[in-house]
Parts: structure tokens; C-alpha cells; sequence
DNA sequence: GCCGTTTTCGGCCCGACTGTTTTCAGTCG
């Protein structure tokens, strides 16, 4: 699919067009067009195709025709040619904080900046400081924050920020002129990575709270302070550096703050147009008309006073969340009653089957399967056939020893770089369930990955399909397969589609999951924990699964263990 | 550049903070 390198187009036009200082709302239809096709769950080439492009929301006759263009001939001329106006390194300058278009735009033409070394280069010697409007401090600011960009790698992953968040608002739940404290942004929203992190606090006492962030001792330095705002740099608990920010409000604006600071961005847009065509004012005080105020406390009464139900965060990303009418309840960490997905000391995991399958009671599940490597994966300690046997007698007897938890035997099986299974059939039928997953030959072209896929879905006793795309967040890039032909697959053969919860995968993505269960794909939501903590990993896998708009219902392991085991026995007939 | 229960033109979300200002521009979320 072809769609994120026209969405990376379209946002590039935008910062380009910012550059050259073109009228505001022209570049906010780029961006809105590039967050339309970046959503997209369909192949753009496939709308295109179908003459559909002008339905899609903020793409019009224009942006049609460059999407058409581009498929065709590789090539967009508006974007070409303003490359050709704008030196290539200037967009990036972007990402330095306090370096906005106007900024940019400036250094580019009084100075002949056209990328980050040369602007280093005029912020040493000088020269950049002598520049209209530019005093000291704000020298000061953008060299710090071209050193941030440099060491900071970038956006943080979901499971490193989010203890740091908790532990932060825990400490400021300390404070005593806080009331109440809530985490915002794409944290809340469950965003795979996080950009920075956004607490918000009730308090009449603005500038108590402020002195109290701006003294956690997570913070490192501070970038700025007022009476009811403040950014800071905090350390992750790998020593990188990301941003916090902490608003503070009074109680009559908790909701419509905490509205307006989970975001997204788009969401909220939208929500202040449906405000404004009512001839109201939504914003991070309340919902106005005129000086009156219709809502603020809470925030469900801001969606109900605007005729909406109310949106779950993870919801919220303008990805039709306002045409849904109803929403349906989404999946709950409660509504899991067990982890098809788990590695113990028998390969390469800490702790041995029963150890972890006691956490899982603990947990509240009523079953856990033991999924141990197949003996391709030597790296990971995999099973031969031999020792697999004896795995398989040694849960069997274990299952018989716990009485509350269920232990169901099974295997994560590596699938073979031409797409047959690391065990023969015998040792998975004697399975309860198996986990099909490639470990190797992940860059193989997208028809041999993808073909090598389709053929072991298609094995009768294959039943979950494990971390579908191989993909490691920031670190190691997808599989090339096509999505669309592994979900028709997953429907046609019955095979499940993992979710996998661990933060550094999140695999499926939520675009992705979504596709699935509009496919009327089973989901299995499993931690893949190779230690106890790691079972603690669900929470991820269900957040995603609710940014994917999952029910209860379209999640394998949602169900009692009967009715687990009978779904795999519906495939396994056709063997 | 998009869009329509203010519909084919004229709108398009809103406020806080900072620095360098003497009334505001730029940036950010």
C-alpha cells in the first residue's frame, strides 16, 4: 500500500507551503488530506481505482487528482516543484521546538539557512542572534531544543511512558492544593508511541501546583512556567529525555480541560465545529453560550450537550467516531479471561509453566496456554520434536494438578521461509491450540512473505496467526505483507489474528485490527510475557484492541474456555 | 484547498506562554 508515502507527501507540501508563508487554511487541507489517507484502512490505489477518492472526508477535486497523478506516475508536480522553491533540509527544521514557519521562513532567506548544520553554524557564531526579534533567551531555548531533537529518539514508546506518567501524577496527587489529577494526550488516548506527556490538575492554585510540577523529581530541567501551564523535561527511565506538560484548572473546567487536552487534535476540531454551528464556544474553560457556561464540570456532559454519546479516548481520531451515531461498548481489561500467548523457562522465557500459570490466577483468568518456541528458533532455546512431547505430557500433567486455572498445551510454531510449519502435523494435534508465528526471512519480498503466510493459516491447526506483521516499534520495520489478503485469509480459514500486547510490538497496530474485525476476523488479545510482570503487558494489547473499536465480542479470549475450545475445533474439522 | 441545516461564496477552533515588545508576533498544543 502506497498510502503512507502519499500521506508523507501531502504533510510535506504542508510544511513547505508553511515555509513560503501560504495562506493557513490551504495548508491545513494538506494536512487534513494526509491524515485521511494515513487512516485509510483501504489500498488508496484500490479507492482511486473505484473513482472514490472525492468521498473520502477533506479530499476534493484537487487532491484527488494529485493522489491520481502520483499513482500513475510516481511523481506529484505541486510537491516537486516546491521542492524545487524550498531547499529540501528546511522542513526538517520544524521539529526543533521554538522553529516555526515564520522562524524557518526567516533564517532561510536573511541567512541562507537551508538545513540543521548551517543553522548550528549561525547560532555559534553569532549570526542568528543578531537576527530581528531574536534576544538571548530565545537563542538560548532553540539551542537547547536543537540539542534535545539530536539526543532524543524521537516519539516514546507507550510502556515507557506510561509508568512515568503514573509515578508523576501520583506525586502530584501529594500535593495539597491538588484536587484531582488526570493524564490527557495520546497517552490517554493510547497511542502507540507518545509525543509528550500531558497531566492535568483540578486546583484553585494555579501557581502552588506549577512550583510543584516544576520541582517532581523526575524533572530535569524546565522550558517554561506560567500561573497555569508548564513544560518540562523529564528522563525516561532509559535515561532519554521527553517533554511533560502540566495545565492546571478549576474544578467548573476539569471536563472540558481533560476533553480538550486528551485530544486528538482533529477530534477536537471537529467537536468545536458542531459547537460553533449551534452558535456556542467549546474550549478548555467549557461549553458557552455566550457568558453562560452549558457544561465544564464533567466531560461526558460536554459530548451529551453536543448531541453525542460519549467517546472513549481511544476513539477519539476523527476516524468516524461522529458518523457512528451509537457507540457499541468496547473491550475491557476485565472482559479477558486468559493469555493464549506465553513463553516460560522451557525456551526462553524466566519462569516455569506452573510459576506462570499461578500469575495468571492471580490475574483472575480461568485458563493460560504455554506457548514455548519450536526448534527452528535455536536463538530462543525451541523445543525439537522430542523435548516437545514432553512438554506436551508435562502440561497435561500440570493441568491436572491446578484446579482453577485450565493449562492448555500448545507451541509458538515458527513458520518456515516457504510457509510449512516447524512441527509436523502429529505435534500439533496433540496441541490444544497453536500459535503460527515467522521469525525469520522477515525481509522477503511482499508476494514470497505474503504467499509463505496465506500457506500456514491454511494448516488446519493453526489457530492463531502470532504477531502478524514482525514489526518491533522503533526498531525494526514491518513485514512486507499485504494486510488485506492475510485478513481475507484469516476469514476464510478461520484462523484468529493476534494482537500482540507487548508494548514493543503492538502487533497488529490498530489500523490494522480494525480492518480485521470489520472482516468479521476473530482477534486474539495475548501478551506473548516471557516473564510473570510481562502478563501485566494486557493493558496495552486491550488499549490498542479499543483504538481498533473491538468488542468483547470479536475477541477470542473474551470467551469461557468451552467456548474457546470449540471455535478451535471448527477449523481443526477440516483436517 | 475543502465544504454546505449560515450551500457555490466565504468561511474555516481557540487560548496560554514567552520574549522582546511598548501592544504583539510567534509558537505550541
Amino acid at each position: 500500500m502506497r498510502n503512507e508515502e502519499i500521506a508523507a507527501i501531502f504533510d510535506e507540501i504542508a510544511d513547505l507551503l508553511e515555509i513560503k508563508g501560504e495562506q493557513v487554511f490551504r495548508i491545513n487541507s494538506y494536512r487534513r488530506a494526509a491524515r485521511t489517507v494515513s487512516d485509510l484502512t483501504r489500498d488508496i490505489a484500490e479507492v482511486a481505482a473505484a473513482g472514490e477518492l472525492e468521498t473520502l472526508q477533506g479530499i476534493g477535486k484537487s487532491t484527488a487528482e494529485k493522489i491520481n497523478e502520483y499513482l500513475a506516475s510516481g511523481r506529484m508536480k505541486t510537491h516537486a516543484e516546491l521542492l524545487e522553491s524550498v531547499p529540501k533540509g528546511l522542513p526538517g527544521l520544524l521539529k526543533i521546538a521554538g522553529m516555526g514557519p515564520k522562524r524557518v521562513a526567516l533564517v532561510w532567506k536573511e541567512l541562507g539557512v537551508t538545513n540543521l548544520d548551517e543553522l548550528k553554524e549561525t547560532i555559534s557564531s553569532g549570526r542568528f542572534a543578531a537576527l530581528k526579534g531574536m534576544g538571548t533567551k530565545s537563542v538560548e531555548q532553540i539551542a537547547a531544543a536543537i540539542q534535545f531533537v539530536e539526543k532524543s529518539t524521537g516519539r516514546t514508546p507507550l510502556g515507557l511512558a506510561w509508568p512515568l506518567a503514573e509515578e508523576m501524577a501520583a506525586e502530584l496527587r501529594k500535593v495539597k492544593a491538588v484536587r484531582r489529577v488526570s493524564i490527557c494526550g495520546s497517552l490517554r488516548r493510547g497511542c502507540e508511541t507518545i509525543g509528550d506527556l500531558d497531566l492535568l490538575c483540578e486546583s484553585a492554585d494555579g501557581p502552588a501546583v506549577i512550583k510543584a510540577f516544576t520541582a517532581l523529581p523526575q524533572v530535569k530541567r524546565v522550558l517554561a512556567a506560567g500561573d497555569t501551564k508548564s513544560s518540562v523535561i523529564v528522563l525516561r527511565r532509559d535515561s532519554v529525555e521527553m517533554q511533560a506538560d502540566c495545565r492546571v484548572v478549576p474544578a467548573e473546567s476539569f471536563g472540558s480541560a481533560l476533553q480538550y487536552f486528551t485530544g486528538s487534535k482533529a477530534h477536537n476540531v471537529r467537536l468545536r465545529e458542531i459547537a460553533s454551528r449551534k452558535n456556542w464556544k467549546l474550549n478548555e474553560w467549557g461549553l458557552f453560550a455566550g457568558p453562560r457556561r452549558l457544561a465544564g464540570k464533567d466531560e461526558p456532559a460536554i459530548y451529551k450537550k453536543l448531541g453525542l454519546p460519549p467517546i472513549p479516548p481511544e476513539q477519539r481520531e476523527d476516524r468516524g467516531e461522529f458518523e457512528a451515531g451509537a457507540i457499541e461498548p468496547l473491550i475491557d481489561l476485565p472482559d479477558l479471561r486468559g493469555d493464549l500467548h506465553v513463553h516460560t523457562s522451557a525456551s526462553d522465557g524466566v519462569v516455569d509453566a506452573e510459576e506462570i500459570a499461578w500469575a495468571a490466577e492471580d490475574l483472575g483468568y480461568h485458563y493460560i496456554s504455554i506457548n514455548d518456541h519450536s526448534k527452528s528458533s535455536a536463538i530462543a532455546n525451541g523445543l525439537s520434536v522430542d523435548r516437545m512431547w514432553r512438554q506436551i505430557e508435562k502440561l497435561r500433567t500440570l493441568n491436572k494438578k491446578l484446579k482453577s486455572i485450565a493449562v492448555l498445551v500448545s507451541c509458538e510454531c515458527d513458520i518456515l521461509s516457504d510457509g510449512s510449519l516447524d512441527y509436523p502435523d502429529q505435534v500439533l494435534a496433540a496441541c490444544d491450540l497453536v500459535v503460527a508465528s515467522v521469525h525469520s526471512g522477515m525481509r522477503q519480498s511482499r508476494d514470497k512473505i505474503t504467499a509463505r503466510v496465506l500457506r500456514a493459516m491454511e494448516n488446519p491447526y493453526v489457530t492463531i496467526l502470532g504477531h502478524p506483521t514482525g514489526r518491533l516499534i522503533g526498531q525494526r520495520e514491518a513485514m512486507d505483507l499485504d494486510m488485506e489478503a492475510v485478513i481475507a485469509k484469516a476469514a476464510e480459514t478461520g484462523t484468529a489474528l493476534e494482537l500482540n500486547a507487548s508494548w514493543q510490538r503492538l502487533d497488529l497496530h490498530d489500523r490494522h485490527a480494525r480492518m480485521a474485525r470489520d472482516a468479521g476476523v476473530m482477534i486474539c488479545i495475548s501478551t506473548d510475557a516471557h516473564s510473570v510482570s510481562q502478563l501485566g503487558q494486557m493493558k496495552f494489547g486491550v488499549i490498542t484492541a479499543r483504538r481498533a473499536w473491538l468488542r468483547p465480542q470479536d475477541i477470542l479470549n473474551t470467551r469461557p474456555l468451552p467456548a474457546v475450545r470449540k471455535w478451535i475445533a471448527r477449523k481443526r474439522k477440516q483436517a
